[in-house]
DNA sequence: AACAGATTAAACAGGA
DNA sequence: TTCCTGTTTAATCTGT
């Protein structure tokens, strides 16, 4: 009975601990209930992981692995971005008002904990959605850098080990030396189609759209020692005999390594370098700049320069041989480290300090998450709502937005202006980061439905966000429906239409069927504001409005911090201007109505019930209970208690086969949509 | 602490 | 019989 659901459900563990992040992403994996293919991995790890190729038995390490051990670099090269972008915060420039330093506070701990500490799930419910697209496109920038230079570096190494093989086998006989030759030659292609899978891997996630062009361009070392940059050294210092003896120099530095070798192997890891993030690509195509916040270093890798030699010596862990140009240094390379049981050792040794300083880290970070909780997540130090709680200025402009990286970060910090879509954007949507930073990150945060976050809005700007990403819309499963059935010229739909207009909407809905399924049908029985209307054809579902205003009646007036945070927050004016926007964007539907939204009766309303979906704005024909089922009113549906009536006259108002075409507006009505303009993600599936 | 709302799970019924 | 749809109940969580 149960086993059908309890196979799909992801039981959103709440406040799931630990590093439980991955176990979304495998939880429903034997299900196989995804629709959606299982593309939208794990936000924010989503590495591919490629176990495809076997481990090799030889001692050296196979590509795959190297790849893995790779994105474990890459992953925690953006955790130390984000450190360093979070440590930035304190530094001049923001230091202005008790508010804004309150404002950038919680970022900082978000950016802190996320990448590690945080589960998918919390992250989402920390961070808006574009701050949380923004960390996964800059994890997974990070991650093609870091990649694009480590198959580089690789091939540089082969290239080079080829090269003193091939000195070398001038001794040797022919035989061995082809084989040897062959085998890199191997290498490297295997390599190379790696690193092509998994490019493509990356751009399946349509996270990041990465030009081929972009993904061989300038690459910069990799900033995999930033996490210890003066330690490494020191660990390697010494010993006189690198290899086994260096575990044991490395223990005596407290880092305790006590895990087995295993069989990967890290070629170069230049120490100190700058944060690799200059430019990435948004979803939408949009560059993005982030202003490196250090300069780089004098080992940004340039044609004639190697990752192994900065500062005239040799980066090899343990060596420092003075080396004068690049030449001497190659030779020395070739001569000192060059493919051999020591330098393998030696590798895997590195590997160890990564992996153990990674462990370092994810318990500093708990530490840290600890201390943010204790200092962030209590209710009694009231907060000034410092953001602009802001349904965007100027709303009124809808403007698809593009989700630019920078916004993900508060003010102060690298914050190039945005795309010239979305100056108006709010730095948090009002869904999530408004409410996010009252509180911590419960696992089931509605938060939307709180106050000043209207569905339309928060939709209509995330809308790509929500399709792609793998995150819980903020959003009811009641103003979700409504929001579906709205979104229709004929305001009504059927249930399989209300499926495939959450499962297109929203990425998280392509799994989990059961559950949210009859979640919806749930809602759509529980609630009077769905009103159901039996047709010939079967039976449709409508909303009352009336019924959905009433539903939670003094949700804006009755959270009196709100307004009182809202009223310290903002002017009056502003507060004005703000709701008006808010109410705007929440009446989406009716958005380009003049007549629906004037000042007057907007503030008129303002007592009135905020809900999530909004739209109070709606000021409703009084004929209420009088509509009959109209099967194509281009007004507003709410048609009330007309549950049975089949409704002869109707028009062929179904938009269409239930899972076919996913625009659903195709037989778009003249009416005032403006909004599916403003949603082309109805273009997509 | 109480309460209301939201979510999830589950049982059940009716119809195709 | 199976699946879909719809209703209902209950437990649990969350925010006020």
């Amino acid at each position: 009975m149960m086993v059908e659901s309890a196979s799909e459900t992801i039981r959103s563990a709440p406040s799931g601990q630990n590093g439980v992040g991955s176990l979304s992403g495998q939880a429903d994996g034997g299900g196989g209930s995804s629709s959606g293919g299982g593309a939208a991995g794990p936000a924010a790890g989503g590495a591919v992981r490629d176990s495809a190729v076997g481990a090799d038995s030889n001692g050296e390490m196979s590509p795959a692995e190297l790849l893995h051990f790779q994105q474990q670099q890459a992953l925690q090269v953006a955790r130390q971005f984000l450190l360093q972008q979070a440590s930035g915060l304190s530094s001049p420039g923001n230091n202005d008002s008790k508010q804004s330093a309150s404002a950038v506070q919680v970022p900082v701990s978000v950016a802190m904990m996320s990448p590690q500490m945080l589960t998918p799930q919390q992250m989402q419910q920390i961070l808006s959605p574009p701050q949380l697209q923004a960390l996964l496109q800059q994890q997974q920038a990070l991650m093609i850098q870091q990649l694009q230079e480590y198959y580089k570096k690789q091939q540089e190494q082969l290239h080079l080990q080829l090269l003193t093989q091939q000195q070398a086998g001038k001794q040797q006989p022919k035989e061995a030396l082809g084989n040897k030759q062959l085998a890199f030659q191997q290498q490297l292609l295997q390599m190379q189609q790696l690193q092509q899978q998994h490019l493509l891997n990356l751009q399946r996630q349509g996270l990041v759209s990465l030009q081929p062009s972009q993904a061989s361009g300038p690459l910069q070392t990799l900033p995999q020692a930033a996490v210890c940059p003066t330690d490494l050294p020191q660990l390697w210092k010494g010993e006189g005999a690198p290899g086994q003896p260096a575990e044991d120099s490395v223990k005596q530095e407290g880092l305790d390594l006590t895990g087995t070798a295993t069989t990967a192997t890290s070629f170069a890891a230049p120490p100190k370098v700058s944060p690799p993030l200059s430019h990435h690509t948004l979803p939408n195509g949009q560059p993005t700049v982030l202003t490196p916040r250090r300069d780089s270093s004098s080992h940004e890798e340039t044609p004639g320069s190697h990752p192994l030699y900065g500062h005239g010596e040799c980066k090899w862990p343990g060596c420092e041989t003075l080396c004068e140009d690049l030449g001497q240094f190659i030779k020395h390379l070739n001569t000192e480290h060059a493919l051999d049981d020591r330098s393998t050792a030696q590798c895997r040794v590195q590997m160890q300090v990564v992996q153990q300083l990674e462990i370092q880290l994810a318990k500093e970070s708990e530490r840290l998450q600890a201390m943010m909780t204790h200092l962030h997540m209590r209710p009694s130090e009231p907060k000034p709502f410092s953001q602009p709680l802001n349904p965007a200025p100027g709303s009124s402009s809808f403007s698809k937005v593009t989700v630019s990286a920078a916004d993900s970060f508060p003010d102060g910090l690298a914050h190039p202006p945005t795309s010239a879509a979305a100056p108006v954007t709010p730095l948090r949507p009002p869904g999530l980061g408004s409410a996010a930073l009252h509180s911590g990150g419960p696992a089931r945060r509605r938060s939307s439905d709180k106050f000043c976050s209207p569905i339309s809005s928060e939709l209509a700007q995330n809308h790509e966000f929500y399709k792609n990403a793998d995150v819980r819309p903020p959003f009811t499963y009641a103003s979700l429906i409504r929001q579906a059935i709205l979104e229709t010229p004929d305001r009504q739909l059927t249930l399989n239409e209300i499926y495939n207009w959450f499962t297109r909407m929203f990425a998280y809905f392509r799994r989990n069927t059961a559950t949210w399924k009859n979640a919806v049908r749930h809602n759509l029985s529980l609630h009077k504001c769905f009103v159901r209307v039996e047709n010939v054809k079967g039976a449709v579902w409508t909303v009352d409005e009336r019924e959905y205003q009433k539903r939670r009646p003094p949700k804006m007036t009755g959270s009196p911090t709100l307004v009182k945070n809202m009223i310290s927050g903002l002017s009056y004016g502003a507060l004005n201007a703000s709701y008006q926007a808010a109410l705007a964007e929440s009446s989406f539907p009716l958005l380009n109505s003049p007549g629906m939204l004037n000042p007057g009766s907007a503030s008129s309303l303002l007592p009135l019930g905020h809900d999530d979906a909004g739209a109070p704005v709606e000021p409703l024909p009084s004929n209420g209970s009088s509509s009959p089922p109209r099967l194509s009113p281009p007004q507003y549906s709410h048609q009330v208690q007309v549950k049975e009536e089949p409704a002869e006259a109707e028009e062929d108002r179904r938009p269409g086969p239930p899972l076919g075409p996913p625009n659903p507006s195709t037989v778009g009505p003249p009416e005032d949509r403006d909004l599916e303009e403003e949603l082309p993600g109805e273009e997509l599936s």
